[in-house]
DNA sequence: CTGAAAGCGCTTACAG
DNA sequence: CTGAAAGCGCTTACAG
């Protein structure tokens, strides 16, 4: 029995090239390059033959050396700085999916939200030769440009460019806040409270405003004139429930700005004596499966369809890189999923 | 003011090149080369000057063509089949982080689960001339050798390959058990439960045998003779908790195959009104921070130091890139996170 | 239909 | 100390 060897570099063969084909196929690099390639004027008969070797020689084409001759190297740079998100790895899932399906490949970089750590990667990946960035965010806010002297195009996603020359994909949060709050009316909710997440973040505030926009056209308005705002945590979500039962006993549907906090809610209310969906119904947005899934009832909320805003955010490099793409920041509509804590009472 | 106009191919300039810069300083291509990789034989004042020609033109080297002479390519391929997982994505950060921090780039690959995708990236990577690949699992499974003709080395991290002849890193569960049962016992517990997860899964039954042995060097064992095995739940975590209770009312602490099932089981004992940490000690494993941190009373558990997971498979390849490296699976220690939940009771 | 040659951007002996 | 030449692996006009 053989001794299990360890690869060294030593050892290891260096992959097939054209002349080891060209060799033996007993012809021209060129030729083999033609056959290969599915160029014409090569005869079938030769065709055969080289491509006959190549198998044999389990050949497979150096990329680089394309790459090197065709200006472009099939690559993109995939920068964000929070790969630890729970937002931001969708997005990169979409981005990764739309590129990965075809032939282009992509380097993953992650910042930490360092902007040194950034500066590093960029220069590594533009020292390979990508043909385009992407720029995933860590929250829903805006961020700044990497700017204009990039030799390549750039794309933002989930966090838009500052800069309005810039081309940035967002989920639609006025839109989720909207689809949110008609849910509850169309539900025949009337008396509906909002417990936001943290006021710092864009999200937070336009879910709310789309949330309030919905309700003045069916003629309603927020229960307590507005949202209260706080963090993006169970706790919140606890806390603000007994205070708004205390002040508006009569509510019935609370929508959250989170599942989190909207997890924190149905716990609250639970422990109340309130039942959801037949007393108060409850709403949270993201769709975080994990945490909606596993309430009790089941949460109803909003996907931001994150995987979406990576694979838009592919295409429009894509388009970037073939030639100009109308700047600005594209908009990805969110898409209601319901379960039990808005379930019609009938 | 000028138009914003999008960058297309066309009107892009391309990156200089070793000729640029040797045209601006007015000496050869090689003299360039050599005066910035830091070679010797070069007059102290050439070099300066075309140090300054490099840096007007913005000069940085082409890695592809680099890359192509040397052999070698800096890069490296992430092969992962789960890029939506809380366990594979803290594995790939740690791979990440310590390539990134180098000169070396990765490529991101999401084979979803789907072997042909698998082979697909695979070929793809190949042909980029990565110089290792590192293979994160879904699960803690074993998974199947890629084999052993592929052309550069090769680790698999987090679901160890099958075939003891390949490198594998994985966190050691065993040692996560007892690191486990041996807190709780510290905490003066003696009566301990355990509600496992499924058990299908390699590390549902690893760490209950480490507890099971850390129990029995105390002269303990478990309550019911046995561990309870269902799903990776937080309905599985109380239903087990309500079981439990009936049948030993007098355990004095539970052990959990997972957070989400501890926080289920936290639940369930809050609402039979047993009180935790006062009554019964709660332990769950993987500390998913918005779990643990989160329940009432936050979780005490063990980290599976992911990341250490994937930065040992960094280091593993590297070693294997530069070398043999002795086959087999390394095993990384698990790390006791205390929180209230294991509080003594003094 | 086939192949010799030039060239992508770089590095490395080897002459001068 | 400096530069012309060869070569990494490939593709693409251009002769034959």
């Amino acid at each position: 029995m053989a001794e299990p060897v360890a690869h060294g570099t030593d050892e290891r063969f260096k992959p097939a090239t054209l002349k080891d084909v060209a060799l033996l196929a007993g012809v021209s690099i060129a030729t083999v390059s033609k056959a290969l390639n599915g160029r014409e004027h090569v005869r079938a008969e030769t065709r055969v033959r080289v491509q006959h070797a190549a198998e044999k020689l389990n050949f497979s084409p150096n990329v680089l050396a394309q790459g090197l001759l065709a200006g472009r190297t099939g690559t993109v740079g995939l920068l964000t700085s929070d790969l630890d998100g729970r937002f931001s790895i969708p997005v990169m899932m979409g981005a990764e999916d739309a590129f990965g399906s075809g032939s282009t490949s992509v380097f993953l970089c992650d910042a930490r939200g360092d902007s040194i750590r950034e500066q590093h990667h960029l220069r590594a990946l533009l020292s390979r030769r990508v043909d385009g960035l992407i720029i995933v965010g860590d929250t829903t806010n805006p961020r700044e440009t990497l700017g204009h002297d990039i030799p390549v195009p750039v794309v933002y996603a989930y966090a838009p460019s500052i800069d309005p020359r810039d081309v940035s994909v967002v989920s639609d949060n006025v839109g989720a806040g909207q689809i949110a709050a008609d849910h509850l009316v169309e539900c025949g909710r009337r008396r509906i409270a909002y417990i936001s997440g943290d006021v710092n973040y864009r999200a937070a505030v336009e879910r709310v405003e789309g949330a309030s926009r919905a309700l003045s056209a069916h003629g309603l308005e927020l229960v307590g004139g507005e949202a209260l705002y706080g963090a993006w945590s169970e706790g919140w979500g606890r806390g603000a429930v007994r205070t708004l039962l205390a002040r508006h006993p009569d509510i019935d549907a609370i929508l959250c700005g989170s599942d989190q906090i909207a997890r924190g809610a149905l716990d609250a209310l639970r422990e109340a004596g309130r039942d959801v969906p037949g007393d108060i119904a409850v709403m949270g947005h993201d769709n975080w499966e994990q945490i909606a899934a596993q309430s009790r009832p089941p949460l109803s909320t909003i996907d931001m369809n994150l995987e979406q805003v990576g694979r838009k955010a592919a295409h429009l490099l894509f388009a970037a890189i073939d030639g100009a793409v109308k700047p600005g920041v594209h908009s990805i509509a969110t898409r209601l999923v319901t379960r039990g804590s808005t379930a019609l009472a009938d």
